[in-house]
DNA sequence: CGGAACATTGAGAGGGATCAATGGACGTGG
DNA sequence: CCACGTCCATTGATCCCTCTCAATGTTCCG
């Protein structure tokens, strides 16, 4: 990320501390303190948030490299789960001391930004989703962009081993979980794609982007 | 914001342009280049992404004292539009001097880093709200989070005027106007609120907050 | 091996979308 | 200042997608 090795070192001493997190454990729960921010390592984590009569809503799904916390600096405690979902490791990286070396070194400074800027996007994007396309549509969407980052992390670019629940997915697409079955079913029908429980293999991309974008002809 | 005159006074150089927007302008389009984040000074905006198929999404509404234009950060260009829902005028800060401040003061650069956490928890919420509410709960959350949010800002806690269409409402909501117009009819129906055109009168607050959260009673 | 968690599939119901027609408000220009 | 056109909002009728409820099947793990 265009560090030089001074500023490596002492990016170094930030991210000292790992932190292990069991399948199924907190990473932070909504309401806990705010202190650090979290580079995923290994493993794979959901957050959610919860509504005061029991619903909630996964936001997002984070695997390696993905940073988690940022819900937390407005203020000062989280507002959301962190759970993992299959065994993880974290890097604990204590908000202040980001903040210190961000005032030190400009470029550290500026990724900062753009980490928070673009889980913005993301969010927008998932918003789009979630208010205009329809079931099959989200589904499309959702797992073409699981492989895309699951290939820009050396994975195949049309096999992936889902790590959450249909009703997991369900949450964060906004559709129930029957309708999430149904779906994958449709799309198996169709030749798309093939599903053994949480394995998927695509067989053909552009149909799920044909699904995703219809008619982007014009 | 806790800032100390002599920071006030560099601040004050940062923010010195102000530019305005005519109703129905852009301030910024999706491809624009980013240069700067904007502060609300007075008027209405809305910020929508856009799909390639021609459906777009509202993203969000922004009022005086808040801050558009961080979706910007991340790639150097802005990834949505920003629309003057009336006449407006912006404090244009160069995002290049921002951070140049921040390095210098803690507490600027802590308050930057606070702006984009809270947008990031609000489209959190939104996603929420898109995720697992239905139509009614939708616009009560809707009406209650304008009227917050403006009642914060000194007018009235049960009375506003609406800057945006039934379609817009919709878009950022996740329905169809036709649907929307028939839950303000319902809601007038029922006796929690009135509404003529783009006025709404909340006359019951708490009818309101139960529908949004019903039986939080637990 | 047995139980719990997860997934699939079916039947039926309902909420919101769609299509369509009418009514009101606003602003522009005569 | 009024007339007209355009944009916006309301309301009705119908349809369909997704939810709900329910039963069965599969996998995983203690």
């Amino acid at each position: 990320m265009g560090l030089n090795p001074e500023e490596m070192g002492k990016l170094d001493t930030v991210i000292s501390t790992r932190r292990r997190i069991k399948r199924g454990a907190a990473l932070f729960n909504t309401g806990d303190k705010f202190t650090s921010l979290y580079a995923v390592r290994s493993g794979f984590f959901k957050t959610c948030v919860t509504t005061a009569d029991g619903r909630d809503q996964v936001t997002g799904f984070q695997m390696t490299g993905e940073i988690i916390g940022m819900d937390g600096i407005v203020s000062d405690r989280h507002s959301c789960d962190a759970i993992a979902l299959e065994d993880a490791e974290v890097c604990v990286m204590p908000f202040d001391q980001v903040e210190e070396l961000s005032r030190e070194f400009t470029t550290l400074q500026h990724h900062v930004h753009k980490i928070m800027s673009r889980e913005i996007v993301r969010d927008h994007s998932v918003m789009l989703l979630l208010g205009s396309m329809r079931a099959e549509e989200r589904l499309a969407a959702f797992l073409l962009n699981l492989v895309q980052r699951l290939h820009a992390r050396g994975f195949s670019q049309s096999e992936l081993i889902l790590r959450m629940t249909r009703e997991e997915i369900g949450s964060y697409l906004g559709m129930k979980l029957e309708t999430v079955s149904r779906t994958f079913s449709k799309f198996v029908e169709e030749g798309t794609i093939e599903v053994k429980q949480r394995y998927v293999h695509i067989k053909n991309t552009d149909a799920l982007k044909q699904i995703v974008n219809p008619q982007s002809c014009r």
